[in-house]
DNA sequence: CTCCCTTTGAAGCAG
DNA sequence: CTGCTTCAAAGGGAG
């Protein structure tokens, strides 16, 4: 994983990123202060600090944070909050040495558990939450009942309890990375020996020196249960979506409360997981589905917007009962990929910061910060959406992706893509600059990097750096002109500017998707393709793709 | 009430 | 194999 860890080399990336960053800190908080400039940056971090002042330094605004980990300084922080980590956990044991709720270090095995810190993650740190963290939790688990000294107690697990604080969201301090658990998790995919002090995956175990091996027997303590739910633990998933208090996949009756917790821990624990833990609990994931009762988060009741019968979930875990609403095949929905995983997580943050709350406009901001992630952050996404995928394929072993076609009105797609293609066919003839409307406050830096290139902007450091001899690797990510139109508001709201960023003046007219990769390395062969063609973007020049995501389909 | 918008990624489908 | 299309989440806006 060299690419992953860019340490040595890949300095690009975060290069890059920083570039991002700040592009979309103008957008977002452009509200005082100038583009690229670094004071600027500094401003914003303090606004962001009062957002979330008590989160780490990482956790800052969602846009530093990706910044802020990209960046060597990082590392003594990160060190220090791994110091706190331990404290923690050390505190929490000596609260439970019986091993009560709180064990971060057990969740080695499961992906579900793994996967849980994660998304909630966002929230949990990965190893053990700061005492600041700590605050967070309530907030963060909105909707999980978690009794907020169990939340407490427990950083990692928020488990749903009887609590009924619903706080509406939130910053999450997001000073650990959300993933982060997984990685420690799964550290054997992504290099140990280059992870990152914040990823510290064993970080807990190496302190008490204690190799957990989550068992099943084991993880339920973690979670306080309410009584008689023992056993039940929520999906992994459905804590990615804390913040929204819903589920990852929307759950109709009966409400999100465990939905398929018993299910997840049996898929995921023994297949996932399995390998990693002695099985010895591990009921079959199909049985379990049936077993429980309990329907998968994914599905969803056909209310919603359920044909007929075209579904033919292999498993439809219909409950006994059948209802109307059951009788008909539940809708299955896809299991989330990455990005989607990385926006449920990120999108409370980014509303908390920006005044905007169109969905669209906040999809602009977080496409952004997904680009301007480091490879290791949206390699942790991948790999839990990788996850997310197998959990989803046993859990409906004949689901199609195609069950849900047509379920959802067809979109004007067509006519975004005919748009896109004339735009494209437009901007390749006329290349137009995309600055015209950015306010000179905002200088929607990263329109001008686009399309001039990123070199020219001086505006980010990075770009400084890179330039030079800089591969074009690095710019990929400078690139990420996004110029998201910006929006003057506040936030920089994406304005629907076509923010033709003609950048790719050089090669290709238009690339919107990541080039086809040809040899990866061997360490990102572990990652998705599309992963592994999102590193190659990084590598080679992705920005064409950025520039033009960036130009919103709405070009016109 | 329903669909659109917007993002990226995954999967399906057609050529 | 390549490229296009659809769906996944989300929530304000528009009809």
């Amino acid at each position: 994983m060299p690419q992953l860890n860019g340490g040595g080399g890949g300095a690009g990336d975060e290069l890059g990123a920083k570039d991002e960053l700040i592009s979309f800190k103008d957008e977002g908080e452009q509200e005082e202060k100038s583009v690229g400039s670094t004071a600027a940056r500094t401003d914003l971090d303090e606004v962001k600090s009062s957002l979330v002042n008590e989160s780490e330094n990482h956790g800052c605004s969602s846009s530093s944070d990706s910044e802020t980990d990209r960046q060597p300084q990082n590392r003594p922080d990160l060190e220090s909050s791994d110091k706190h980590r331990d404290h923690f956990a050390e505190a929490l044991r000596r609260q439970q040495p019986d091993g009560g709720l709180f064990r971060a270090p057990s969740y080695p095995a499961g992906y579900p558990f793994l996967v849980l810190p994660e998304l909630a993650g966002p929230y949990l740190s990965s190893g053990a939450l700061s005492p600041t963290a700590r605050t967070y939790l309530q907030m963060k688990w909105p909707l999980l009942d978690v009794p907020s000294t169990a939340a407490l107690k427990d950083a990692r697990l928020p488990s749903p309890g009887p609590l009924s604080n619903k706080i509406p969201v939130v910053q999450h301090p997001h000073h650990m990375h959300p993933l982060t658990p997984l990685i420690t998790y799964s550290n054997e995919h992504f290099s140990p020996g280059t992870s990152p002090a914040h990823l510290s995956p064993e970080i807990l175990d190496s302190k008490t020196g204690i190799p957990r091996t989550a068992h099943p027997s084991e993880l339920s303590p973690y979670y306080p249960l309410s009584p008689g739910a023992v056993g039940q633990i929520p999906h992994p998933l459905s804590w990615l979506v804390p913040q929204q208090g819903q589920p990852m996949y929307s759950i109709p009756a009966g409400g999100f409360r465990h939905p398929y917790q018993t299910l997840a821990m049996n898929a995921s624990m023994s297949s996932l997981v399995s390998s990693r833990f002695s099985p010895h609990v591990v009921p079959h994931p199909a049985h379990g589905l049936q077993h429980t009762g309990i329907p998968h988060p994914a599905i969803v009741s056909p209310s919603i917007k359920q044909e007929p019968g075209t579904e033919s979930a292999g498993t439809s875990p219909s409950p006994g009962p059948l209802k109307k609403e059951e009788e008909k095949k539940p809708h299955i929905k896809k299991p989330l990929n990455a990005f989607m995983l990385y926006m449920k997580e990120m999108r409370a943050k980014v509303v908390a910061e920006c005044t905007l709350k169109e969905s669209a406009a906040i999809n602009q901001i977080l496409g952004r910060k997904w680009h301007s992630l480091s490879r290791e952050e949206q390699a942790k996404y991948y790999e839990l959406a990788r996850k997310e995928r197998q959990l989803h394929s046993q859990l409906y072993p004949g689901w199609s992706a195609r069950d849900n076609y047509g379920k959802r009105k067809k979109r004007k797609r067509d006519n975004k893509q005919a748009d896109s293609t004339l735009r494209d066919n437009i901007l390749s003839q006329s290349k137009k600059p995309c600055i015209p409307y950015l306010p000179p406050e905002k200088t929607c830096d990263s329109p001008s990097s686009s399309h001039g290139s990123m070199l020219d902007s001086p505006a980010t450091p990075s770009t400084a750096l890179a330039s030079p001899a800089a591969p074009a690797a690095t710019h990929s990510e400078q690139a990420q002109p996004l110029s998201l139109t910006t929006k003057p508001t506040h936030c920089s709201l994406p304005v629907k500017t076509s923010g033709f960023s003609t950048s790719g003046t050089q090669t290709t007219p238009h690339i919107s998707r990541p080039i086809s990769f040809t040899s990866l390395p061997p360490s990102v062969l572990s990652f998705p393709a599309s992963f592994q063609k999102a590193a190659i973007h990084s590598h080679h020049a992705i920005l064409q793709s950025q520039p033009l995501s960036l130009v919103t389909k709405s070009a016109e």
